[in-house]
DNA sequence: ACAATGCTGACCAAGTTGGTCGAGAATAAC
DNA sequence: GTTATTCTCGACCAACTTGGTCAGCATTGT
């Protein structure tokens, strides 16, 4: 349900928090610190810019920013956009009414609970605090560690 | 995440859980009644024969029955069966320990959460939970419908 | 002008999904 | 013990998704 498309992306808005304000990210970097492959990236990024979430510049000293703060980019917002709908089955979709149900589908109501809930928990959690939760990792396991 | 294998798997047992007591229900009757291919509801079928969810009797008369009462029937281990792991993304699984960390992948704690908050939920529904939801639907729609 | 950088779309191999099909095995009824 | 019924199992298949590569173009700083 969550590919790596979503992981990587996420995992590239981490990487342009980490720098942001330090002028546009590129693309090179992004990926050999964050270990994904460079041209798989690329398509990424475009859905990411599509969306609104990163901004690009082109030429010399170019690349991407993130176009809101950290703490605004909700993990709900970027997987959707990345991986579309998360729903965990066909018939379950964010946008339809209660009352349109699959006739052949009873068990709707299971599916969209587990969907509802991911989706909240997935709205609570911003890009920000997983940076947060990486620089205490990094703390722990390298307290000594700088750039 | 979860594919109609998933879901056809939990109509065949609704089904299965509905006709209990009348000895065994036929493969035909459930694919008829559930709307699933016969040829596509053989594996499934097969799957949840494995892992003790259903037995099956051959020659005439014969067909599939549940193996243990409809409420002791959790989604959570149907659905394990049916899909193999629900973990979002591949870095988590149920059975990896909490310092076994990918290094690559930082935010493992949000997909384990996410995994982890489903799990809880669909271990807490029981297939004869969902029996008695579409029967008060059935009531709903068409209260004097009987057979 | 040229080099650095992003942008885009075509293409591809491997795996998954949702099936179909056919040969065979068990068994109840005759 | 033959036959009809029913499940069992494995091979096969088309369509789609995933995770990627690649070439060529667009933009822009120097």
């Amino acid at each position: 349900m969550i590919s790596t498309k979503g992981d990587y992306g996420v995992r590239a808005l981490i990487d342009l928090a980490v720098h942001a304000g330090e002028g546009p990210v590129q693309r090179a970097d992004i990926a050999s610190r964050r270990h994904i492959s460079e041209s798989y990236l690329d398509h990424l990024l475009a859905q990411l810019r599509r969306d609104g979430f990163i901004r690009s510049t082109r030429g010399p000293g170019g690349g991407h920013e993130l176009a809101k703060p950290a703490a605004d980019l909700c993990l709900l917002h970027v997987l959707e956009s990345l991986e579309g709908s998360l729903a965990p089955i066909g018939c379950v979709h964010e946008d339809s009414a209660d009352d349109e149900h699959d006739p052949l589908c009873g068990q709707q109501w299971v599916w969209r609970e587990l969907y509802d809930g991911m989706r909240e928990r997935l709205a609570e959690i911003s890009v920000a605090e997983l940076v947060e939760r990486e620089q205490a990792r990094e703390q722990a396991i390298a307290p000594s560690y700088s750039i």
